[in-house]
DNA sequence: TTACTGGTTTTCCTATACGATAAATTCAAA
DNA sequence: TTTGAATTTATCGTATAGGAAAACCAGTAA
């Protein structure tokens, strides 16, 4: 018969709710960290310990997870981060990135509004920071220059549809890029260009040429992605 | 020592296992049968009495359908089933399904086996069944031979994240389907003509026609699709 | 070495309790 | 009668203990 826990409630009463999707959200993060590994298994018991939950939400966290993909769930075995993508899936993925983005540039293209512009133009401006990065710091920087510039691209194009089928195959992307990451340069400056080159095609409401750029984007991003054979 | 575990354990030894799949499984198709409505409330504790099992794999369902997006959960409410989709909603989804699925024709087209060919042979016969058939019993024969169709078609284009977003996208058009089905008789004539061109077209391993067949039969499928305006 | 057997660990599931919050209901005052 | 405050009720979110069954492991026998 513990006192201390009545006198401080865990949880600052009525502050936060939701433990189960804070959980989610972290354990996610830690997966696309490669905290946890690929295929590392995952005990629901150490996870509660760690976290300092109980098991419950843990458990909720880990379902959702499996149903994102990011999680399996063997019978009788527990829980493991999934493996990562082979080399098949990922070209599936790539091949998936270009019927779907491409689309979604063109419809931001007829949709777009001034707000949308100034947001486009800020993650633009911000982006040319990376240019005086190096190493993996700029590696972590651009990618996330790339996700928020595409995330905004799905935001314009209103299709939830859409955007829901980006961001599920998104993270499987980002962890497989993750695992190759080397200290060779990535080629900052195209990626750059090819953005811009969107950028302006999403300004000037063409959404043929808004197509076309992306499509070209990632044609070459497939290309520069040069992982070695396993 | 119990003797009468061996006869007849309490669960099927080794039949099934995960309870919360079951669950799962079970209220998805509630569900999409409209058994639970669109908008309404599920309570946890009334779920776990009418379906025998403790609150915890109940949770961890409702957790994995709230992933799926046929399920909310209000912060301090609880669960209810997602709303219908919206008529622009609808019509995004329509929009999605005349990106993703004619490439997935055409995707399968180049990649199809002969053990698909009969496949896809069968299910075209099974359909020939529903000509004789009327009223409700027509539209669910048709429904279910529709996405037996547009399933296997996924199967035999072999891209996972293409399957993916499509099953995910699906049940909300079934559902959309549904609440606007009316007595008034569907084209099935139509729809089985256009279904059997398209496997015409997969047959013959003509990528372009597969995918334009598929692009005509969902164009003509949202056509016919005249929901009332609300 | 291989095969079996018994104990240990892990996981899944159940049961249940308790605090907090939202909704419903009661009751008092204008 | 109506309005508003207080109280009750229902339900969610969280926590924790424990039992059943499978999986794992180690030690012994062939």
């Amino acid at each position: 018969m513990k006192t201390e826990e009545s006198v401080f409630p865990r949880r600052p009463t009525g502050s936060r709710f939701n433990l189960s999707d804070d959980i989610f959200t972290i354990i996610r993060k830690k997966i696309l960290t490669r905290e946890i590994r690929p295929g590392e298994r995952m005990n629901i018991d150490s996870l509660s310990r760690d976290l300092n939950v109980s098991q419950t939400p843990i458990r909720e966290a880990l379902a959702r997870l499996e149903e994102t993909g990011l999680v399996m769930k063997e019978p009788l075995k527990g829980f493991k981060a999934s493996q990562l993508l082979s080399s098949k899936e990922a070209q599936d993925l790539f091949n998936f990135r270009e019927l779907i983005e491409p689309f979604a540039a063109q419809l931001a293209a007829s949709k777009i509004s001034s707000d949308h512009t100034l947001l486009l133009d800020a993650e633009i401006a911000k982006a040319k920071a990376v240019l005086n990065m190096s190493g993996v710091s700029a590696f972590e920087a651009l990618a996330e220059h790339d996700e928020n510039l595409h995330n905004l691209i799905f935001d314009i194009a209103e299709n939830d549809h859409l955007a829901k089928a980006y961001k599920s195959a998104h993270s499987f992307l980002h962890l497989y890029r993750l695992h190759f990451v080397r200290e060779a340069p990535v080629d900052v400056l195209d990626t750059l260009n090819e953005h811009a080159q969107i950028v302006a095609a999403l300004k000037a409401k063409d959404a043929q040429a808004a197509n076309q750029a992306m499509t070209t984007h990632l044609v070459n991003a497939r290309s520069r992605f040069q992982y070695p054979a396993i």
